[in-house]
DNA sequence: ATTATCTATAGATCTATAGATAATGC
DNA sequence: ATTATCTATAGATCTATAGATAATGC
């Protein structure tokens, strides 16, 4: 039943993916340790092998989905780069987005969720969104690295709450007009202060 | 140990009215109607009596916590019949809000947990979002009434964004930037599109 | 007589641990 | 020999129901 380290490692990271997905599908308390570890193909006894507690878990899988999205969208950023901003906040503010938590940002999917997580989770959280303020403010316009910053935290919380505020409503065209309205305003939103 | 009519519909808004505010401070999976019934000075059993189901309860209690925060807003905004939106927006984005979710905006302490609550939910939260919609309409600027609108729809999304991503850091530094940050943006960032 | 609440309990979870098992790695 | 995983289980929840109890309201 033993395997080698290197799998033992494999089945680390394998717990830790299914769990950030997982949990930003069904919330932290939405899927327990059994079911994960059934994903994963092991028993739920062999969970605690490789983490002290589920709440460790979810700070290591929290730190894994900020950083898969923050890949993602430098990515997406890199690939326009005559106006990123504007195809970054489409992109976040997409309705395939809207229609897939489990592989979305971890704000949108699990942020009201986070101020009642235990501080060990929130520091990990708190590391990734430092690089997201910094990743962002490239794109956004403002003279000084002050102000891109300020822009950068003024854009992201407007793509947070949109996308929490279209998830919210049970109306198709609502949720559509929100996630168009908000993407619509970024841009113009952010040359005012700035640029 | 029966009660009067009277005294039972008491007991049943006493019902909402806890778990409104619990809800709101450990989340819907927080509490459980044992521990709610036992705060309104009721035993579990009896909470099938007033609600079919705890999902019910999520719903009004739900609609309940965003129709209180609807009536506070409203207050705020009357006592500042010249700049609204700038004392609207200091109020939402204060350290207070920030510090007691339990008595404040749903969106923010429950947000992303609805997208995953059943459709009976959402649809209770979605005509107190009109509302809201409704009310800060008459405080942003704009020409039209669809401009209106979309600016309201803009200004709760970073409200909510913001204070999504302040209560999820463990730094009160980096928290009280988020909450300045965004603060400061609204009433530039509402002008630049509208009037 | 009706019924709001209580007592007691069923049945399903869920986190975590103890000890057995069997494969790795010295 | 060490140890990653499995089996089995403890102990604590949680939602919901059934039947008893005692007060209301006809």
């Amino acid at each position: 039943m033993k395997v080698s380290k290197q799998k033992m490692a494999e089945h680390r990271e394998q717990i830790i993916t299914a769990a950030a997905k997982r949990f930003r599908e069904k919330g932290f308390n939405g899927i327990g340790v059994a079911d994960l570890m059934k994903e994963v193909g092991l028993t739920h006894g062999g969970f605690y092998g490789h983490f002290g507690s589920k709440e460790e878990l979810i700070g290591m899988a929290s730190q894994r989905a900020l950083c898969e999205s923050t890949k993602k969208w430098k990515k997406v950023i890199e690939e326009a780069p005559d106006r990123p901003l504007e195809v970054f906040s489409r992109y976040y503010l997409s309705r395939r987005h809207q229609m897939h938590p489990e592989t979305g940002c971890l704000f949108a999917s699990l942020g009201s969720e986070l101020d009642r997580q235990p501080r060990s989770v929130k520091e990990a959280v708190m590391e990734e969104q430092l690089t997201i303020f910094d990743l962002l403010s490239r794109i956004v316009p403002g003279r000084t690295k002050a102000v891109k910053r300020k822009q950068a935290i003024v854009v992201l919380a407007g793509l947070i709450g949109g996308m929490i505020l279209a998830r919210s409503v049970p109306d198709d065209v609502l949720s559509e007009e929100i996630l168009e309205t908000v993407s619509s305003s970024i841009p113009n939103c952010v040359h005012a202060d700035g640029t």
